[in-house]
DNA sequence: CGCGTCTTTGATGCAAGTCAATCGCCGTGG
DNA sequence: CCACGGCGATTGACTTGCATCAAAGACGCG
């Protein structure tokens, strides 16, 4: 991990970001003034559930896995994000301490937000704490989603879902790119990577075609009535 | 479905409320100014989701079930909310829209307090922005607790987890009194009914005595090592 | 071209959902 | 007071969905 200076294009990104995007650009300009920003590698771990920060993070590139541990070791992910999403913030009003682990899942580069200094400005301006009041509102209901797909939906279905929430809904066919390895799609749907290519390979017959990272889907409707 | 005035143990509950238990009193006492209350029988339902509401709700007496139905006409618990919980609080900042069903899951009491006065206070009062983001911070980490535990536990183990966070930390044996049916019991903890009575009767082995609504925990760091 | 990594496929086991039958508890009414 | 009826809880048998382990296949990169 190496910490350095904001870029012009670092500033560009922090200011559409989902928690920043939403205030008056002096506002936001204020607010990034004293931002730092660190680089991470591959598998990187940012913070571990527990421990002591003080920060709001915000992804400027790359990955990053929000994720818990069972005390066998194994990994949930709670949330994986990129470029321009917002992290952490709720640790900053919930006794500094993180409630899940962060990580890298592919080289990135990641700014932090002063947590105390944030406090200040929701309280003397109205306007922070509308936005952090948004971003919290999606947090939730982003989170109540996965639980939901988990409790509700079959693999297929889930991944049925998330194909269909990266399609416009206009079109009846439609092709996209998936923003991650596969690995990494299949611990944000809760699924192993096996479970992950056999919803795949039974998504076929519904007129899902893989190839890499290029998902096409043939017939919407299809999909939908899945 | 009635409605009716508040009465002063209503009050009191308000007042103390996850919500407005966070604010001054003479800021609390207003926004209750204008709360309307109405009770519900068991299984009557409160909104659906994608319902248009501009309210937030507030647990006076009984109990209520946040849920979400898929397709098939299952239910998906989200939370289970008793005397003094709030809810409904981002449909308010989030396009007015419920983003899940309630129902009442027993004889309820329910206050509502409106959506715009709640926004307009929220930014012309900054104790009242930081109840809000308080709570949604809270609500996020209960969320999260959910899904993490449906994704790295079992049945038994989730039940242990539930049972231990019901129980003080200092004694190592304890008793309480499940705060509801294990019908809902187990839709909190995402289980079919049958499992739940599986999972009780496989922590017997570990100290766990269950007879009714009472739950008698033996030796806690038993169910601790689960 | 060859190697390592990601992905797919196959075989197997376990956890939990489903369906069905029984049990226990409690309140009602004879 | 006891018999009955109803409902929640439990138990059993079966099925299903997914994790796991193991191996083979595909893809990208040096």
């Amino acid at each position: 991990m190496k910490t350095l200076r904001l870029t012009s294009n670092d500033r560009a990104i922090l200011l559409k970001s989902s928690f920043l995007g939403r205030l008056p650009r002096s506002t936001s300009e204020a607010v990034i003034e004293d931002a730092t920003v660190s680089t991470h590698e591959e598998d990187d771990v940012l913070f571990r559930q527990g421990d002591g920060i003080d920060e709001v993070f915000v992804v400027l590139s790359g990955l990053v896995r929000l994720y818990r541990v069972g005390k066998d070791g194994r990994e949930a992910d709670l949330a994986v994000l990129q470029a321009g999403e917002v992290f952490a913030e709720s640790a900053i009003f919930l006794g500094h301490h993180a409630t899940a682990s962060a990580r890298a899942a592919e080289a990135s580069i990641i700014a932090r937000l002063d947590g105390r200094r944030l406090r200040q400005l929701a309280v003397s301006n109205p306007d922070v704490a509308q936005a952090f009041i948004e971003l919290l509102c999606h947090r939730s209901k982003m989170v109540e989603d996965l639980l939901a797909q988990d409790r509700l939906h079959t693999a297929p279905e889930r991944v049925a879902n998330y194909i269909l929430s990266n399609c416009p809904s206009g079109s009846t066919s439609f092709s996209f790119r998936l923003p991650f390895q596969k690995n990494v799609l299949a611990g944000k749907l809760g699924l192993a990577p096996e479970a992950l290519s056999r919803a795949f390979s039974k998504l076929r017959q519904s007129g899902v075609v893989v190839r890499g990272r290029m998902i096409e889907i043939r017939d919407r409707h299809a999909l939908e009535r899945f």
